[in-house]
DNA sequence: GATTACATGTAAGTTGTTACATGATTAA
DNA sequence: TTAATCATGTAACAACTTACATGTAATC
């Protein structure tokens, strides 16, 4: 028997439609924009998710062409979506499979000439030094532009990824400290 | 036209093979116990895996069978396998996409109550602490049993693991603090 | 004698990525 | 007029997950 997985994917959908109603465009965009840090979508997966939960109801559908703009379909949340996102906001959320692609390689180090083990280590301390600053200004962005109810919930999760910015660049430091003096 | 992604688990194989010889049962265990912290694979994508290295020549495969043991193959890397994951290694690691199931329901939180709020935290902080503890003593353990030069590249890896869970430690900590303050 | 760990694989389905395809509107 | 952005979608493929299927050997 081959038991159900729950399709993460409508349910980012869902919750960014509980804000307000949005095109798949808007979608796509928002997503990346306010959420980027902790989650993503990809670009095939938004309009598909769409017409699936439009058929069961989860959202409805506006035809917004002719209207002067260009032709666009507004969705919005159901009372039925709302009802199924808050249930499944209170499960307890499933760890993601642990995938670092760069600590995985630095595992395999011994393969590796200390040139490159550095460069690798030297590339992820500037990405995350510029992941960092970016965080920090869209916090600082944050704090003077929306006084909201919402911008508390955007302030928490923008300080965990500037937490795991700063473990990063701190990493990156240590690690090329320790490697420039016993590899 | 599609270009052809890289196959991950492929090399994680490799990898894994890299420090010696083993069935894809060890290999499985090897990954879930040394590489857990950082990368994961799923268990039926490791003997599909090793059938394609196998046809590829990048790993050897020998029938350990009817040497008292139990029937297993043992598989080792080629000259081949050994060079194809040299030159993985060098590539600059891609970052994964990033997806945090509890972060995207707490920023999806107002659809929440205070009450459920605070009880993804406690959880979250229990998990992370219990994940510290863990990777604490494996560090002493690598630390004190291990004294090749693998043990270096472990015990950066590790330190890696300790960083990202004191940062989420340190995260739920403060969050709980403002949550139960101003929400 | 039953359970756990060792050991190898396949089947079926879901999810995710990338490229392709098409077209409208706005701004440089 | 040309490029960028807005806008919706599909096709093809790659990757991942979970369960199923089978059997051996050691241990309690």
């Amino acid at each position: 028997m081959i038991t159900k997985r729950i399709n993460k994917t409508r349910y980012s959908i869902l919750g960014a439609l509980s804000f307000e109603p949005m095109s798949g465009y808007d979608i796509k965009n928002w997503l990346s924009n306010v959420t980027g840090a902790f989650w993503s979508e990809s670009d095939g997966q938004i309009y598909p998710t769409l017409a699936q939960l439009l058929k069961d109801k989860l959202v409805s559908c506006l035809d917004d062409t002719g209207s002067g703009n260009r032709p666009r379909k507004v969705y919005s949340i159901t009372k039925e979506g709302l009802r199924a996102l808050k249930q499944w906001l209170i499960i307890p959320a499933q760890e993601s499979t642990a995938r670092s692609e760069l600590i995985l390689k630095l595992f395999y180090g011994k393969n590796l000439s200390k040139k490159d083990y550095i460069a690798h280590l030297e590339r992820q301390q500037k990405l995350s030094e510029e992941k960092l600053e970016f965080y920090l200004a869209k916090q600082k962005h944050i704090q003077e532009e929306h006084n909201s109810t919402d911008a508390f919930y955007w302030l928490q999760t923008i300080r965990s990824a500037i937490y795991h910015a700063k473990a990063d660049v701190a990493w990156c430091k240590d690690t090329l400290k320790v490697v420039t003096k016993e590899k």
